[in-house]
DNA sequence: CTGAAAGCGCTTACAG
DNA sequence: CTGAAAGCGCTTACAG
């Protein structure tokens, strides 16, 4: 069987077939609203015919485009990968830009390379970048905002003085509310198990378990971080129940932590949520299988996901969008609370 | 604050600075051997000092290398990236191609228009592809394989005459040994729930159950369907439960579809392993976190990727790489046999 | 509304 | 070992 290979017609090509300059197919290819309909009608003919391609290199070296974007994904993507919630993210993003020409290129930033990155991202590769990862270390991107459009997905740590895009959702409220649910349910002993104090959703949730409580006049002392894994969980569940003091309730900074922390409660015969009552957020597969199920605050990861790439690719077309974009979350009462 | 907007250098003015030819800056950029040690020292002086980084699309055209190869995810995302185990072949390309120039572009394969899969694929976007999905419908993958480089994870359902490159762990022998674990606690009514039957894992795996249940003598008759989720193995396990028949042993054909079926067992007060044995593929998170945490085939997914990607970069080079790479598998013995 | 032509920033035979 | 020059396949002012 010989190898056919079909050539991929170019542009020149497509023209002599349509009896039109090269100018002109191009212009039909962009959608130009100043071509005749009928030289329109018999160019699309042809390209037809010709199963006529764009070349992507050309058309980029031409036009100043490349018609991609970068995820910048740490490097650590066996953790990233692990948390539903950035795989939501990226997967909302990759719908979005599906339904356009625009290509999503998976960037790993190399922790021991990083000038490689940075590197990539200004050398014309893509039109812009979706920042995920969002620890303390992340002012180098902050600082390439200024010369590549660059849309955050969360808030980043270092607040540079420029223009930052972000696309959020309100973690200091969504912690307040869950906190709120254990205090309706008559709890007076409420602690939290944190996220990293590196990354603003850790911080900001923290923070609205605090302010829940002292609304309520009580007092925010059981206190444990964790990393926002099921191990991070259950480690900072022991620690938080070898304190010895009475506990009713706990605000857990994540679904993942929640679901090792119930293991440990389990373990030790305390029951949820009869003895202690929890609320979490992450609605994810571990919110969901826990059991009991959690009551926990629903963060639209996928939409997150649409969001950000929207208002990066609206800001690549030179619109003017608005710097922070928050998105509401909603709250899910299951049986933990 | 003023812009600064820095143009990125181009090949040009690093060969003024550098007193040589833009051939001669090419070549060192390329790092082709036939440049003398001193000009290679001085031009790289001159990148360096500039920060030059080439531009790709100028590249590609030149050269006809797009550098980049796309990994093609089904419509389905969310399903999709909800599978740690895709999860991490994803990753463990990354990882790889991390290390070389390549870049991994992310290809929503839309089912509405599949034919805009295909043309992206063959319009010369990228040098090669990483298919992952593999229903029986992925005849259109395996027909683009004379004209793009590709390379399958799992063996595609439909058998083309021509030559199709694959990476894959032995799914009959993971699932003859799992069995072959419950057999050798004594079981003798041993089920199994198998995967999709459309996909080749579905069908491998279950066809090694019933081989190892054959060489023991045993029927095989005990037998549901399900779709790899947790859904899946829920409803399964129902039916199966259902039948009345005696059952002291089961070969789950994913962690997914075991972690529901638990479930289910654990609802009706059976008890594991006590009463019934169950083993299991895939030791992902949900195969660790499961009460208790289950026997499993452990299929390297983070390694399969790096293979895949490995294999695709050898083809793109020109190199004859084997049509067949199998990855090992080991045997995780934990509570639940 | 359409075409001729310059130009995007590289790579690579071809000479030397 | 190095340079001059053609060429990769598009886009886009500029004329007309």
């Amino acid at each position: 069987m010989p190898e056919v290979v079909k050539p991929q017609p170019t542009l020149e090509l497509v023209a002599a077939r349509a009896g039109v300059s090269r100018a002109t197919v191009s212009r039909v290819v962009n959608g130009s609203p100043k071509v005749k309909a009928e030289v329109v009608k018999s160019v699309n003919a042809a390209i037809a015919e010709m199963n006529y391609v764009p070349n992507r290199a050309a058309r980029s070296l031409a036009n100043g485009r490349t018609n991609s974007i970068a995820l910048v994904i740490p490097e650590n993507t066996a953790k990233f990968f692990a948390d539903p919630y950035f795989a939501s993210v990226i997967q909302g993003a990759a719908m979005y830009l599906s339904q356009t020409e625009i290509t999503l290129t998976l960037l790993i930033a190399t922790e021991s390379d990083p000038a490689k990155t940075s590197r990539y991202l200004r050398g014309g590769n893509v039109d812009g970048a979706l920042i995920l990862s969002h620890h303390s270390n992340d002012r180098s991107y902050t600082e390439l905002a200024g010369s590549l459009p660059m849309v955050f997905g969360g808030r980043p740590m270092s607040r540079e003085p420029g223009t930052v895009y972000l696309v959020d959702v309100d973690n200091i409220a969504a912690a307040r509310t869950a906190t709120r649910v254990i205090l309706e349910s008559g709890r007076t002993h409420i602690a939290t198990i944190a996220g990293p104090q590196n990354m603003s959703a850790g911080l900001d949730r923290l923070r609205g378990w605090g302010e829940a409580l002292a609304a309520a006049g009580l007092a925010s002392d059981l206190l444990e971080y964790g990393d926002f894994t099921p191990q991070g969980g259950e480690t900072a569940m022991k620690a938080l129940l070898d304190r010895g003091e009475p506990i009713d309730g706990i605000f857990i900074a994540s679904a993942q932590m929640a679901f090792g922390a119930l293991k440990v409660l389990q373990a030790r015969g305390i029951s949820v949520p009869g003895d202690i009552s929890i609320a979490t957020v992450d609605n994810d597969s571990y919110a969901q299988n826990a059991s009991p199920p959690l009551t926990t605050i629903d963060q639209p990861a996928e939409r997150q996901g649409a969001v950000m790439a929207e208002v990066l690719v609206r800001l690549i077309a030179g619109e003017s969008v608005p710097e922070r974009t928050i998105i509401d979350t909603t709250l899910v009462k299951r049986g933990s609370h």
